[in-house]
DNA sequence: TATGAATGAGTCTTCATTCAT
DNA sequence: GATGAATGAAGACTCATTCAT
């Protein structure tokens, strides 16, 4: 007789049959992981949502924390994933629009990768073992530096874009995606809200805060007086 | 005689008795609270760190939440009441220089700030009752802006910053600020690493990242216009 | 200065003022307990209701029990003191109104009594101090016995009851009305609903269940047949 | 190895193993609460007494109330199937002595379910759920009136009874029983003792209290008329 | 005598982990 | 491998009582 929990997994082909239940524990975990905090989530729980025995968790994985850190890297890598797909190349439409693009897709990703950092914070084993486990990188947010540092470095070549150093505007970019992200979770802005804040940022960040040195931009047309130089 | 913890604030002039232990909790929950996290410290361990019984936390607060609430509070102001003084007023040295000193006391600010959100994030009504007390913004790092944002305006009057949203500069100043607050925090990263980024990031955010329009500007000497200089 | 309480009691002239504050605990303790079961009142609440501090209690009482028993007896005296006053004498108006009306009366009694008694029961130390402190009877419901029995004796010398052993006239009036109380205090059913079944437990008590012997009675005016007894 | 607990149940035949320790649990709490009260009895001392760790309570009882409540409605059950068994039918030897068996048996019950309920009161949460679980009847006492009433019908179609209304001379039975029982319970007499007033509570009832309206009555002989019997 | 801060044992409940079957 | 009952330490919170002032 197949154990309960395979009426939920059957007829997926090719699995390694030991392996199998380790999947449908973590796809169990991950799935509660997204609807509370990593705190929240009890071993009973899953092992009830995945209609298995308290005990198996034990038998595939060494502790709560390497099951719970199992699902946290598969959620956190397809986050990743799902950044930088669709994503325009340099050279397409206008830069304005494309950094758009990219400071909205890293909201999403903030969104949803800041609550699982954010309860995470709270279980330093749990987060040293995370940190541990995505040594590339520092961390989370910086994962995302990479396509948009290519896209960047690509319109710089088409100069479509000034010169400047690439961590700088990459900071730029991530932090106040960072924020806004932080606004939503934290202080319950919907998605929309906070999103509407992107185009002027970006914006701002093309043209520059600095004074307009001498001659007229497009946002200053006013500026046309001889006398100013003089 | 003296109560058991007498000892550890004895000479505190002025106190009124009736709320020296009150605030005696509250110190060595927030000594606690500095150590590990909101979720981490349990109400038998403060009662111990303050040497006082398990019961008194009840004689002088509703709630395990109300001290802790309190002691986040009081840490929260005394960080925020650090921000703002000191800094540099419009007009003054160079703008570069004033920004800079700006991001540099936000990051302090939310290096103190972010590690006790964050913590509180794992405790939703914890976190609710936070932010009530906080209701003057939306939410923590939102209490940097005024400072920011009077310096900036002012040096937009004096001419020094050129025109753009304000709400967007604040955001490209404290976005950044936020983003290495928490790469110090989880990536563990030493705070004069992070801080030695803030200059390239106000130059750039000062200058744009647009395209240099068609003549040449301070920061691209190798434009090849003969007459702009004469 | 006068204690704090002094203002709720002042005025009470010739009071004792080393028992002032005796009986102002006790006042308050009753108030308390005619709100809610013996158990749920603690004596931080006696205190904060009657305006005094925690300690005090024990400068007057020897322990929590000793304030509660004494409030408990005042309450059970004064519930005691009501019933017997107003009732119909013997020979007045009819047998039948009048022991309706000491059923009714009963009820009342036994309502107030009755919570009192049954929250008392959860506490066996209590609950002895108080049955010993009511030494003249075994219980509580007894205490309504004289009055009904000096009625009923009275009635039956007049004619008006017939000859039955008193004692067991007694529980037969006692014993529904506490039935009533029983329902009403347990079964949330209103008072009015309750005391609607008086009547009918009355003319069934006065008439009797058995059979009507051989002659009619008012009750069964078909008996009239006279082949029934041959 | 069998668990601690095993000991104290071995070979009880046919158990599930499953539920095995719930009915351990049940029948440990059953045997405290006939020692106690209620709100005496704690989780602790429950498990103690089971020879079981404090938390398997919790394994098989969301609560320490359902524990109590299953419990509780053991013994009520019990106390009750019991009523109503060899109970005599109508028309058996006399009214009288029937009467008298059902009081009886009456007391019996009311002795047993008393304390539950009396101790129930203080604890409102647990009352509740407890009348809910007896939904049939509005309440405990109520769930003895119909053997009683099928008697008391029966013998009255018999003509063994007179005409009166059900309900009232359910009251005048249960009543007085319930008295009783109260008396054993609160006043501590010993149950011969209360139990010896049964027989002329049931002689009272059946002839009535009212006067003997004109002529002789059996419990009369005294009577001098000679004509009334002509 | 009155105060009320301090005490600390005790309450119910949760949960990661073990282990005999 | 899978099961799930059992474990027991730990958590927050209550409250009658004491005692220095």
């Amino acid at each position: 007789m197949s154990p309960r929990w395979a009426k939920a997994t059957r007829g997926r082909a090719g699995d390694d049959p030991a392996t199998a239940l380790r999947q449908h524990l973590i796809d169990t975990a991950e799935k509660l992981l997204s609807e509370k905090q990593v705190g929240a989530v009890t071993t009973r729980e899953i092992a009830r949502a995945a209609n298995v025995s308290d005990g198996v968790l034990y038998n595939h994985f060494s502790d709560k924390h390497d099951l719970i850190l199992a699902a946290l890297m598969r959620r956190y890598a397809q986050a990743l994933s799902q950044f930088g797909t669709g994503l325009p190349e340099p050279g397409t439409a206008t830069v304005e629009a494309n950094l758009i693009a990219y400071a909205e897709a890293g909201l999403d990703l903030v969104a949803q990768a800041l609550p699982m950092v954010a309860g995470l914070i709270s279980e330093p084993v749990l987060l040293h073992r995370f940190i541990a486990e995505i040594h590339s990188e520092p961390f989370g947010p910086e994962q995302m530096r990479k396509p948009i540092a290519d896209y960047i470095s690509g319109e710089q070549r088409l100069g479509r874009l000034g010169e400047f150093p690439i961590e700088a505007a990459l900071t730029l970019m991530i932090g106040p995606t960072l924020m806004l992200g932080f606004t939503e979770l934290v202080g319950g802005a919907p998605r929309h809200t906070v999103a509407a804040a992107i185009p002027d940022i970006i914006r701002t960040l093309l043209k520059g805060i600095g004074p307009t040195p001498e001659g007229s931009r497009r946002a200053r047309p006013r500026s046309r007086r001889p006398a100013a130089s003089a």
